[in-house]
DNA sequence: CACTAGATCCTGGAGTAGGC
DNA sequence: GCCTACTCCAGGATCTAGTG
C-alpha cells in the first residue's frame, strides 16, 4: 500500500461492526464510524485534504482482512468530515458479519490494533484494514509489536518498518498483512515477472481485485514513462555538450515501437536503445520482449539497454550496457530449439548477466 | 426508529509563570 | 537555568438533538 498506519482500536471505533455495537452493555456509544486522527489522516497521509471545504464525502473501497487470517471481506463506505465536525470518520454504515462467516468480528475488543492502508495519491480510493485481535493466537505476536511501536492513538508507519516486524515474526504465509507488502511484486507481477506472479499469489489469499491491479499497472506505467523521462533530459544535456547529435523518443509516439529511442552519437553513429526502470534497486530483474530481442539481433544498428534504478520522483541511477547484439543472437538461436508452435513472448534477465557501465546520476531538470 | 451532524466531554500536549 | 505546576487549547471520544 501506498500509505499506512496503525490504529489502536477504541470503544467507539469498534461500534463500527454490528455485533459490537448490538452487545454493548455499559456506556453504549451509537457512532458507527471509525475516527481517523487528523494529525496523521491529514497532515501526515493526505495534506490536500486540509483544503477541503466542510462535509466532504470520500467514496473509497474498503477491504477488510483479519481479524487473525480471514481473508477480504469487500464493502463500499466513504470517508466523511461532516460540517463543522472536528473528525475525520470512515463511515457509510454498520459493518455486518458476512453470512458464510457470523462470528468473524466477535473477538475484537477495544485496545486491538487495526493496520490502515490507503491507495490514492491526493485523495483516499481505497482502504484496506487487517483487524489484528490480542486475543486470536495467530495475531498475538503482530499485535503486541504493533502495540509496543504505538505510541499514540494513531501514527503512520513505513512500509520498510512494516516488513521489518512482518519478516521477523515469520507469521504464517496466509497472514492477511502481508497484503500490505505486495506493491513491489505486484508491480513486477503486472509487467509479467512470473515469480512475482507466485508471490503475490502465495500472499493474495483468495481475493486480488481488478482495482488494486489496476493500480499497480498503473504505477508500472508511471514508472516506465519517468525513467524514459530522465533519460530524455540526460540526452538534452549531452546533447547541449555537443557528445551526442540527436536524440528521438520513438516509444513516445509509438508506444508498440521495440525501442525507446534512437540516438545519433557525435560521429554519426546510430544506435538503438531500450530504457528499463525501477524504484527498487539495480539487482531487479527486467524483462525484454521477444520484439525486442529481434530488433536487438538486427546486425543494422547497435542496441543499447538503459538500467534505469533507485527511481524516485527526482532522480534516478543510470547503468548502460552499450551492445545486446550477441546476447540477442545466441538468445534467439536457443529459443528456435523448442518444438514447433511454442514460442515465448517475454524473458526476464537478472542485471548481474551483463556488463554494465558504472552508475550515472540522472535529476529531473530544474530541481537543482 | 435509524441515521447523521454537530455539540460536548475529556485527555494529553504545549506554553508559561513562579519557585528554587 | 532548571524544574514543577498550572492553564489553555486542539482534537479525539462520546453523546444527543434533529430530521426524515
Amino acid at each position: 500500500m501506498e500509505k499506512m498506519a496503525l490504529k489502536k482500536l477504541t470503544h467507539s471505533d469498534l461500534t463500527f461492526f454490528k455485533c459490537y455495537f448490538s452487545n454493548q452493555k455499559e456506556k453504549p456509544s451509537k457512532q458507527k464510524a471509525l475516527n481517523l486522527n487528523s494529525d496523521v489522516f491529514v497532515d501526515e497521509l493526505y495534506p490536500e485534504l486540509r483544503k477541503t471545504t466542510a462535509n466532504t464525502k470520500l467514496p473509497v473501497s474498503l477491504y477488510i482482512y483479519g481479524p487473525g487470517l480471514k481473508d477480504a471481506h469487500v464493502l463500499q463506505r466513504k470517508i466523511v468530515k461532516s460540517k463543522g465536525s472536528k473528525n475525520w470518520r470512515l463511515n457509510g454504515e454498520l459493518i455486518y458479519s458476512q453470512e458464510t462467516d457470523p462470528q468473524r468480528y466477535d473477538s475484537l475488543q477495544p485496545g486491538d490494533i487495526a493496520l490502515i492502508g490507503l491507495d490514492g495519491d491526493t485523495i483516499p480510493s481505497v482502504v484496506c484494514i487487517d483487524f489484528v485481535a490480542a486475543s486470536l493466537e495467530v495475531d498475538k505476536k503482530l499485535h503486541h509489536e504493533f502495540s509496543s511501536i504505538l505510541t499514540s492513538g494513531m501514527q503512520k508507519i513505513e512500509s520498510d518498518q512494516l516488513k521489518e516486524i512482518v519478516t521477523r515474526l515469520d507469521l504464517p504465509a496466509p497472514h492477511p498483512v502481508y497484503r500490505f507488502l505486495l506493491d513491489e511484486d505486484l508491480i513486477a507481477a503486472v509487467e509479467g515477472d512470473a515469480e512475482a506472479v507466485l508471490r503475490v499469489y502465495k500472499h493474495s489469499g483468495n481475493v486480488m481485485s481488478s482495482e488494486e491491479l489496476a493500480t499497480s499497472r498503473q504505477k508500472a506505467a508511471y514508472i516506465g514513462s519517468m525513467g524514459e523521462e530522465l533519460v530524455s533530459q540526460y540526452f538534452q544535456q549531452l546533447i547541449n555538450q555537443g557528445k551526442l547529435l540527436d536524440s528521438e523518443w520513438v516509444s513516445r509516439e509509438n508506444a508498440v515501437a521495440p525501442y525507446d529511442f534512437k540516438i545519433t552519437a557525435a560521429d554519426s553513429a546510430v544506435s538503438l536503445l531500450d530504457v528499463k526502470s525501477t524504484s527498487n534497486k539495480f539487482e531487479t530483474i527486467f524483462h525484454i520482449s521477444r520484439a525486442e530481442l529481434i530488433t536487438m539481433a538486427n546486425e543494422l544498428e547497435d542496441y543499447a539497454l538503459y538500467r534505469v534504478y533507485d527511481l524516485t520522483e527526482y532522480d534516478a541511477k543510470l547503468r548502460i550496457v552499450s551492445d545486446m547484439r550477441q546476447f540477442a543472437k545466441e538468445l534467439l538461436e536457443k529459443l528456435a530449439l523448442l518444438p514447433d508452435g511454442i514460442s515465448v513472448d517475454s524473458i526476464s534477465c537478472s542485471p548481474g548477466l551483463f556488463d554494465f557501465s558504472d552508475p550515472i546520476e540522472l535529476h529531473t531538470e530544474g530541481d537543482e
